[in-house]
DNA sequence: TGTACATCAGTGAACGCGCGTTCACTGATGTAC
DNA sequence: TGTACATCAGTGAACGCGCGTTCACTGATGTAC
């Protein structure tokens, strides 16, 4: 008696791993109100009951989630860095454009990983994460002033990611650009970002 | 037989307003997460129904409370304008500071005013407060830089709110800052509101 | 190579929960005459 | 000034829902001997 190939066995394989996938598509689809475990493991293809074997709760599969948001934010920061000029403005600039395509492509995902209470914060994957974006946003800085000092830095640091990070939300929660096309408000973007790495670079400049 | 003062009157009065209030409290202490219909009747000394009499749905309770926020922020904004230098400059700033700290002060709130759905945002009471916030925000930059032209205004009406809501998103979120004491912490937003209006009034100096 | 057995990763039933909303109702209010 | 009556704003019971989590279980896997 042979099995047929399309007999599910009984055991998944690597049901975590389809956990947080299935989870992060659910999150698009239908945000963080309507994201739940059960649907989850259901487009898992399993019992409601299995997810507890690899997550101690449904907080716990949402910081794993945030925390894959995190590198993949990273990862597109950097390949929009690789795409440009190569000069430390140009660079900084590319971050940014990357990063506001990242939330813009994800947005339900972002505004996950933008609402994280203090405990998932502390979570040391997720810490890890989220101090590559940081980090890779500071190199970015210090590489447009190498010589300013600490304090400038910091400040620039700072400034610069709020701004960019301040617009798309904006964007995101319908607050700015609602009327405009996209062509339109991926201008707008831009100036934001242009008008920033010039503040950047002045306020930096030795 | 004369009733005592004490006694609860079969009806309440104003419960819509009760409901707004009660209901803006309950999101400060328990979040967007923990905000319903029935906590809020609760509250205010109701029966679960009886908000039926008052709003379609939760969400129009939502809508309302957000509304709200809206005109305090305003509100806020101009408070702290009126107290500035009179200097346009001055009164940009100022007016962030009112911004960072109505934020601070009601981060719950001011979260939900940041996460509304498409439906919510057209509620024309809703739309009309949203609206002064922004025509206030208009306004101040306008002010600081009168003869640059409409596209340069345009330009930093955006990035001066983007880098002011970016910033204290950020803080609320504890993405920036989570180690600072409040002394600084209010000390890197000073830094970011006089940065941009560095900016603010260099690009579009004359 | 076979077998016993511990461990792991599923299942499906059940629990308890609080929610939003609906419904028939009733007490209170206010207005027309 | 009094009365009938429509309307309004509450009540409390009920409905149906899907959720997260727990539990005893069982099938599958892998390892020691």
């Amino acid at each position: 008696m042979v099995k047929p190939m399309t007999a599910k066995p009984y055991h998944h394989g690597d049901l975590r791993e389809a956990l947080i996938v299935a989870g992060r598509k659910l999150m698009e689809e239908r945000g963080l109100r309507g994201f739940t475990l059960r649907e989850c493991a259901r487009r898992a293809s399993v019992s409601h009951a299995a997810p507890a074997h690899h997550f101690a709760s449904i907080d716990a599969l949402l910081t794993e989630i945030a925390a894959r948001g995190f590198h993949e934010l990273t990862q597109a920061m950097m390949a929009e860095g690789r795409r440009s000029d190569g000069t430390p403005a140009g660079r900084l600039v590319a971050q940014g454009v990357g990063y506001m395509a990242f939330a813009a492509a994800n947005s339900a995902l972002f505004r996950l990983m933008f609402s994280l209470e203090a405990d998932q914060l502390e979570t040391p994957a997720l810490a890890a994460a989220i101090g590559s974006t940081h980090a890779l946003h500071r190199e970015a800085i210090e590489a447009v002033i190498p010589d300013a000092p600490a304090e400038v830095k910091q400040r620039m640091v700072d400034f610069a990611w709020a701004s960019v990070h301040g617009f798309i939300t904006l964007v995101l929660e319908g607050q700015i650009g609602d009327k405009d096309s996209p062509r339109a408000l991926k201008s707008r973007g831009l100036a934001v970002l242009s008008t920033m790495v010039e503040t950047v670079v002045r306020t930096g400049g030795s």
